[in-house]
DNA sequence: TTATAATAAATCGTATACGATATATTCAAA
DNA sequence: TTTGAATATATCGTATACGATTTATTATAA
């Protein structure tokens, strides 16, 4: 068996899928000017309404060079506040602004469009997020 | 409940599973000289010897607009040709050289290294892999 | 046959994504 | 206390990724 055609690798359709998906939010995203991943800045926070680049990348699983730029532009729209920390200045203090949280109500229906689109049953939704998140735990507890 | 959370999403754990894989890959891609969207057109070709832009795009779900740089960069690493088709010139012909096919042989060990990385049971894997196809399936059928 | 539509790539602009490095600040050890 | 290590962001360079447009070529219909 040949390891290496693209039909035998597990990567390959998640690259796929996650390009795809992230491709059916783009419509519903752009009504409320945002980008997949200013959307999910926005879904942390909206739940915790303020953070640090750190523990947001922690999250995300991304870095200050990903972040930084991104969160200029959440700032620019008016949804965020970016203020360095007064007890260590080291930080800069992300804050969801009463614009950010009003947001929130123009994204309710989005989950909702999107989980019709991936049409699963819910014990294949289920399977899916577990085995998902099984994976990203394996991977990330590995030393280097 | 919050539809909201991020621990709510499906497109998330998906997400972040395919970018942190994709990190996995790099060190390994890194000793052939490839990126991980390099090393897929490789499969591709290692498969197909010749297609043009479009059949490429086809299975790789990417347009012109992302595989023209990419194809001019391995070109330019000479494990591919490009050349209009004298059938039908708007056609660019995407040839592997010879020595894009020695480089299938460097590419043997990482298939292996990768599944040992993600660490599920042959069980898993192939429910992960049939959900994916699924999703893909039924994410493309949708009239736009 | 000629104007128009359709097709295939390429180009352009914007937005991630990330390794590497730089900068600023705080911590910690001698 | 001062100097070097650690930490948190920011910046830089390169590589996707993709919507929109442009260019070149081929197909098609009047």
């Amino acid at each position: 068996m040949d390891k290496l055609l693209l039909k035998n690798q597990l990567c390959f359709p998640l690259y796929l899928c996650s390009k795809e998906i992230i491709r059916k939010y783009t419509p519903l995203l752009n009504k409320i000017d945002l980008t997949y991943t200013q959307y999910i800045v926005m879904m942390y926070l909206w739940e915790n309404k303020e953070c640090n680049v750190k523990e947001l990348g922690k999250t995300l699983l991304l870095d200050s060079n990903t972040l930084t730029p991104l969160l200029k532009k959440l700032e620019s729209k008016d949804y965020i506040t970016r203020n360095k920390s007064s007890n260590d200045s080291r930080n800069t203090i992300i804050s969801i602004t009463e614009k950010g949280l009003e947001l929130k109500k123009s994204a309710l229906a989005i989950p909702d469009s999107m989980i019709k689109c991936v049409n699963l049953s819910d014990e294949e939704a289920q399977t899916l997020y577990k085995i998902l998140y099984k994976v990203l735990y394996n991977i990330e507890k590995e030393e280097n």
